[in-house]
DNA sequence: GTCTATAGATCGATAGAC
DNA sequence: GTCTATCGATCTATAGAC
């Protein structure tokens, strides 16, 4: 049996830059297939729930990306300037400088909430729990830790939903660069 | 001629929910149609360039909400205490703590951005200048008003998609307060 | 000016050939 | 397992009665 053609992970990944784009509810079948390279019969071989199903995927895989290259790396002791740095560059890499919105933060925004709330809501807690974590274990207390951790999600949605509105990368870069001083101000 | 059965401005508002709760895509006329009490008839009446037209109606209401309850109300020269506190009660009432988002927050993000960029462009820049025009006029650089109005903007948004996301309203509430102590902070 | 009926296109989803 | 053909439903938009 020959591999296929197109690999699974990588007609996810296409997907989601569609979803990205357009919005759930604004993506059609016909731009899935065109933007996947698979036919309405592989899709929904391998998506057997339709365009829910192939969301889900998405998530799922955006999902495992986050564990292994933002959660997992905070699980440690390491020195908060490495650390954090780290983070904030990923971030900043991986949302292309606010030019690249966060999937989830749109579902939870627009288009998809109700259908895909314990997706969204696993993301932002780990996210979260992770974070004030490795806060905690660097010393802050309990609450002082979560705050931050919710401030620094705050200033990503923030300053992608800006930079888009305003068409200017600027404010994501300018709103994570703050998130990541206050946070290591706090751990001096 | 008697009066509409149904203002208009009314049918506006009462669409415009819609769109916050199911996105531009995923609102269909149908919804529209039960929403707003409305024929299909009378839609395509008052509004000739259909759902488009619809969503340019509502983005003008908005519009003019925030530019008589919001920019407005910050050309003063008054205590920022009073005129910040009144600011960020005002936001704090209109998205009901966070329970209900910036419909051009979500355009920008998801659904619409290029279909109503100008609209969405305008929106957040005359909020912007208006802010950051006060900061000025009670001492502080263009640079720093700048920079402090893009925070605000992004504390908002922020809170809003968390807020969305996690189904708290508590990190919206945070998310505001806390940019309100930055700029009281700053004008001292 | 507002309604109903319906057009024409596209939607998501399925069936059946290969 | 992947394709094409096509389904019924729903979409936006229009036409025509009143």
């Amino acid at each position: 049996m020959p591999a296929p053609k197109i690999d699974k992970a990588q007609a996810i990944a296409a997907i989601a830059e569609l979803f990205r784009e357009h919005g759930y509810h604004g993506t059609s079948y016909a731009q899935i297939i065109k933007a996947s390279g698979l036919g309405k019969g592989s899709l929904y071989n391998y998506f057997p729930g339709g365009k829910e199903d192939i969301a889900k995927a998405i998530l799922r895989q955006i999902d495992c990306w986050f564990e292994e290259n933002i959660f997992a790396p905070l699980n440690t002791n390491n020195d908060p300037e490495i650390v954090l740095g780290k983070m904030f560059n990923t971030v900043d890499t991986y949302f292309a400088s606010g030019q690249r919105i966060c999937l989830l933060g749109s579902f939870a925004l627009c288009d998809a909430k109700e259908q895909f709330s314990s997706e969204i809501k696993s993301y932002f807690q780990r996210w979260i729990k992770a974070l004030s974590t490795y806060l905690q274990k660097q010393g802050l207390s309990e609450t002082e830790s979560q705050n931050l951790a919710y401030g620094v999600m705050v200033a990503i949605q923030g300053g992608l939903v800006m930079a888009q509105a305003t068409d200017n990368t600027d404010v994501f870069v300018q709103a994570i660069s703050e998130a990541k001083n206050i946070l290591l101000k706090a751990l001096k």
